[in-house]
DNA sequence: AGCTCATGTTAATGGGGTTTACATGACTTG
DNA sequence: CAAGTCATGTAAACCCCATTAACATGAGCT
């Protein structure tokens, strides 16, 4: 569905978007700290000098890739929750496991988002595109803390930080591609569903909780 | 506390020594990414190639300066869990948020352990060092557990694992110095507590359990 | 046809990573 | 003490990268 070529393309027709899938599989093969501006030129078949007509600096594109990573992470965390079906905890399972999914799957999406210290302020779009992912993690939080009576509620943003920040810590230390991730005994996606689990009855929500036996 | 020209120096006397502290001051300023080998010596005050007579390269000298790291790290969780007094879990707790302490006052250290790209395998000793780190984290979680009536005891890899990855994610997210940072409506701290204390629950075992009341 | 502007190219500047050949001086050894 | 040796630095060179400025080109409008 991407040509590099375009019939209708005169210098290279859309060179903005071969810098961004450029710098894509850069980042996935050599992390973000790799990536370089002139290889993402080369690799678009255009001279060092060509990127800067689309993009400031090396570190605007890399937010542009953050940008999107968040919008696919937004949408493959919202699809994983599906409105909450069939019940609320299952569904928030799945939420960590797609979390994980994505880390994996997207490494250099996630890189660019998590690791390559691009500033959220950089571009107002970048922080609506994070604000919005976290946003999914949050109304699912919301949705499974009102399961519990109305007494004794915990704030569902501290939840959703909790398991934001557990996903995380699985994400980067057990889930890396490159030779820097650490060991692990078992799937990170067991790990992480564990950890739900334990955190989840901590909060007294419990896993089966059928209204309709 | 510190001379660039040593009297007991010839040509330089502790290069080694004056590198590893350059590097860990051009690290905590710019992150692991912007520390350059060229400028290290230059804050030793020395030739750009003189570097390569005590590290084969750049990632080398950040390897040591993680190994250097996880060493003082290990010895700041191990002071913080105390052998656990005054009882194993308010001395959990005290090595959740130091943790974090480290994570925040020892940045360039931090990143050089767990955000740099180092792999674990690019020398013995940095395993070590990090595998002794972990050792501190998984013993508290044993004992912690021990706590717990024989049956039904969850495994303490996992606890331990948990609290890591969970550390880990606060730390990365809401603990960084630059601007990459995440803003949080509360100490990092305190979120840190609440996610054990919740954790802690979850696995049945509760803040006060006095055995000698 | 000709103008204009977006889009690329070339060339130049300034830095960094790394290697190679050379220099120096501290320590050892006869 | 004189000479050799080895660790430690230096200088120079090479290649790559980021960024900018001056120049070129061609698409689309008038």
């Amino acid at each position: 569905m991407s040509w590099s070529k375009d019939p209708r393309g005169y210098h290279h027709g859309n060179l903005k978007e071969a810098l961004l899938r450029a710098a894509l599989d850069l980042i996935a093969q050599k992390g973000p700290a790799g990536f370089t501006f002139a290889e993402a030129a080369r690799a678009a078949g255009v001279s060092p000098a060509a990127p800067y007509r689309h993009f400031r600096d090396r570190e605007e594109l890399m937010a542009n890739v953050a940008r999107r990573g968040f919008e696919a992470f937004a949408q493959a965390l919202t699809r994983a929750w599906d409105d909450g079906r069939p019940e609320p905890f299952s569904a928030f399972e799945r939420v960590g496991r797609a979390y994980l999914t994505f880390a994996r799957s997207e490494p250099a999406f996630y890189s660019a988002m998590f690791e390559s210290g691009v500033p959220m302020e950089a571009d107002p779009e970048l922080r609506v595109a994070g604000d919005a992912a976290f946003a999914v993690l949050r109304a699912a939080a919301e949705r499974l803390i009102a399961t519990l009576p109305a007494a004794g509620r915990p704030p569902a943003l501290m939840m959703a930080l909790h398991v934001w920040a557990m996903a995380h810590g699985i994400a980067s230390l057990f889930c890396r591609g490159d030779a820097a991730r650490r060991s692990l005994p078992m799937p990170p996606e067991d790990l992480m569903e564990a950890a739900i689990l334990v955190y989840l009855r901590g909060l007294g929500i419990d896993p089966v909780r059928p209204s309709s036996p």
